[in-house]
Parts: C-alpha cells; structure tokens; sequence
DNA sequence: GCGGATAATTTACAAATGTAGATTATCCCT
DNA sequence: AGGGATAATCTACATTTGTAAATTATCCGC
C-alpha cells in the first residue's frame, strides 16, 4: 500500500518523462520522441524501458507483436521521491533551509517571491480548519 | 570560476558531511564517525574518499605519513547542487510546482508555514530596490 | 510466398558505484 | 632492534548505469 520511494537516474527521467506524455505508447514512439534531444538508439531506449519495468516505474504488456509501455508511477509521485531525496540526503529533511537555499540561488523577481506568498497562504488557509 | 555542479551519491553523502564536521581530518577519523552507522570498514571510506579527491569534492594533502583531508566544496554548493538537480529533472526547473509538492507531501504545521512566509518577505524586501 | 520495414530479442561492453580483503609501510614503545 | 598498532596502498569483484550492435521475428503489400 506504501509507494515505496522512487529513485530515477537522468536517463529514466527523460524516458518517463516521454511516456507520460505519451502513454500508452510502444518504445519506438519514446525512441523517436527522444532521439533529437538524446541522440538515443532503438536498443537503448529498449533497454532503459525493460530495466524500467523490472524497477516498477514502467509497466509493458504485449499486444500482438507490440509491447506497450506505461507508467507505473504518476509525475507527482516522481517529483516528491525526487525532492525528498534532496531534502534527506543535502539538508537532513529540514525543510526551511531547502527554501533558503532556493530562494538564495535563483534570482526571483518580485512577481514569482508574490507567487511562491500566495502558494503559502493557501496553505495556511487549508491548515488550519 | 565557475562551480561546476556539484552531484554526490548517497554514500559520498555521508562521507562528506562527517568532514565537513571534522575537518581537516583523516580518513581513519571518518570511518569512525562513520562506521556506527553504515558499518563500513577503512578500505570502504578510503576508496571513497580518494575518489572524491579524483573528483574535486575533497582534497587531501599529504603530512608525514598520514593523509590530511579537506573539503573542497561548501555545504551551500553541495546542497544547490542536490537541489538543482531535482528542480531541473524533476520540475523541468519550474519552481513553483516544486515548492507546491513540497507543501502538499509534507504536513506542515501553521508555525511552519510562518516561517517560510516570512523568509519570503525578507526575500522580497530585499529584492526590491 | 517473398522482400522490405518495423519491432523485438540477445548479447556486449565500458564506466561508475558500493564494498572490502590482503599486503605493506610506518611509528612508537620496550 | 623487534613487535604491535595504525595507516596506507593495492587489488578485486559484484552491481548498476549508459550505450548499442547484431541477430531474429513479424507483418504488410505485391
């Protein structure tokens, strides 16, 4: 019943990245979908895909002659693996100084600082009930 | 000048951190610190550690017969680069969507959410200007 | 039914990562 | 000087990740 955490290296991210898109889809769909940004071959693709599947991040079932690809976890679940190794591994699950660091490191203007505000005050508002 | 991103793997992770707490220091220190929790023996810290050096997040000097090791990347830059590496692949580097995960997966509390509004007040006002 | 197109399967191989045993050098003490 | 303690060096090996060529199967149209 637990999503036990996800993990994806960069080239998982760019091919679930391609299925969620795409999804149902066959791996030569995701092969053409990355060859421009990648420069990935058939073979490649394919393996990263099958490998995919036995992780459980990708599920594929035959159709005839066709195996067809689809994610067996959804963005959001991705994401958050992907935040909270972050914030486990670089800043001990302390969340305030992941925000610090990130409002530190990128130059935000006014409109996006107001942004991120409204975000949190919506929060709030749904907190406390 | 520029810092090349800074990526580190779970287990450089925890070497990194017990020098940045002791430094500068030898590798026999840190499998110490070490060895309590992830149980690894000297040989293990040390092939970590000399691949660290190889890789520019350590540096080591030689003093007599032992092997004096510093680090050779702040915790600021390893932590923007932890970051950045999920705001890039997993959020395609948009931040709101990764400050809106972060808010949804954890449950924060009212005095947290405080808190992080006012680090965004202070960020604005001194962006503004 | 055959040939080309398309997809799948098999196999491979190098680099990176996780882990550590075995051997050797060094230093200090008696 | 010899022996134990400590540190260093060397070597090793399994697993994971990145990448793909070669071979085989399948299907569609002629």
């Amino acid at each position: 019943m637990s999503k036990p955490t996800v993990e994806l290296t960069e080239s998982e991210w760019s091919v679930i990245k391609a299925v969620w898109e795409t999804e149902p889809c066959t791996a030569p769909v995701i092969q053409d979908r990355l060859f421009k940004p990648t420069g990935w071959h058939y073979s490649t693709v394919r393996t990263l895909m099958d490998r995919m599947v036995a992780k459980g991040v990708l599920k594929a079932k035959k159709e005839g002659k066709l195996t067809i690809y689809q994610s067996a976890v959804t963005r959001a679940q991705a994401q958050s693996g992907e935040l909270f190794y972050a914030l486990k591994h670089a800043f001990n699950g302390a969340l305030t100084p992941m925000v610090q660091c990130l409002l530190e490191s990128k130059d935000l203007n006014t409109a996006e600082l107001a942004e991120l505000e409204s975000l949190i005050k919506a929060k709030k508002k749904s907190a406390k009930k």
